[in-house]
DNA sequence: GTATATTTGTACGTATGTATA
DNA sequence: TTATACATACGTACAAATATA
């Protein structure tokens, strides 16, 4: 099989070589915040990959929390998110975890966007932080 | 197209309708922590559906969090971690944000487990714990 | 130790549905 | 309406990791 940047032969799975090429890009500012990237199908043709591979690479950088993707649009680099600061009561205890489908939809939490747990509130981790008094 | 259990004519991707009623087993205590689910293609037969739907419904509970998979293995209901206490500093900002690739092979961190981060220390959520002073 | 079976991962293809422009 | 773009869902084949005979 043959491809023009990225290949198989290395033992590491074709759709993480893209993976890392991109995320690479957005690093480096490249790909800047809020840089719309070509369709999946040009995206495709220019690593030389079939459309899984290619989805599956996004479908890993969504998952960082690197890219949004909506239906319709092209995927977009995440912009540095405004946090609204909440202040920390003494004695209480902060975790994280993914947020279910139904928070996702009702608070609009990308995919990619841990919840910060603080007793029994939630907030999305890409508009708050915590902040311990 | 004739389906058993699930359709597509609801409106709802049959993949998510299937990850929501594994989800409720889950919820429910039928798929109780470290029950080892059958293999994917008995849960595509069960369900009648193809494979591609059925991994994607296991991909989104395992993004998630609520079940594990390993290659060569069957996917397993993830059990309740035990979580070390860490004393936050006064002063200090708590965020979350999902691991980098990197940090999930130092670390072994799961899919699905995002990451606590206090100042510049990070801690995988599934075995840490904050607690405010 | 080796071979075989099982199971998930990767990668390709095709077709159709749905949302946006 | 039409074109574009992502989402869903089916199929096939082979690779890689694990377990078992």
């Amino acid at each position: 099989m043959v491809r023009d940047v990225v290949s198989s032969q290395g033992g590491v799975a074709v759709y993480r070589q893209i993976a890392a090429i991109m995320r690479s890009r957005i690093a480096q500012g490249e790909y800047p915040p809020g840089y719309v990237l070509p369709a999946e199908q040009d995206l495709a043709r220019q690593f030389g990959v079939g459309r899984d591979s290619m989805r599956d690479a996004l479908a890993a950088l969504r998952g960082e929390g690197l890219i949004e993707t909506r239906r319709g649009f092209r995927s977009k680099v995440r912009e540095a998110p405004v946090r609204t600061q909440v202040e920390l009561a003494p004695g209480t205890t902060v975790t994280a975890r993914m947020p279910t489908p139904e928070e996702r939809v009702e608070q609009d939490v990308f995919e990619g966007v841990p919840m910060l747990v603080v007793g029994d509130r939630t907030y999305p981790a890409d508009r708050f932080e915590l902040h311990v008094p």
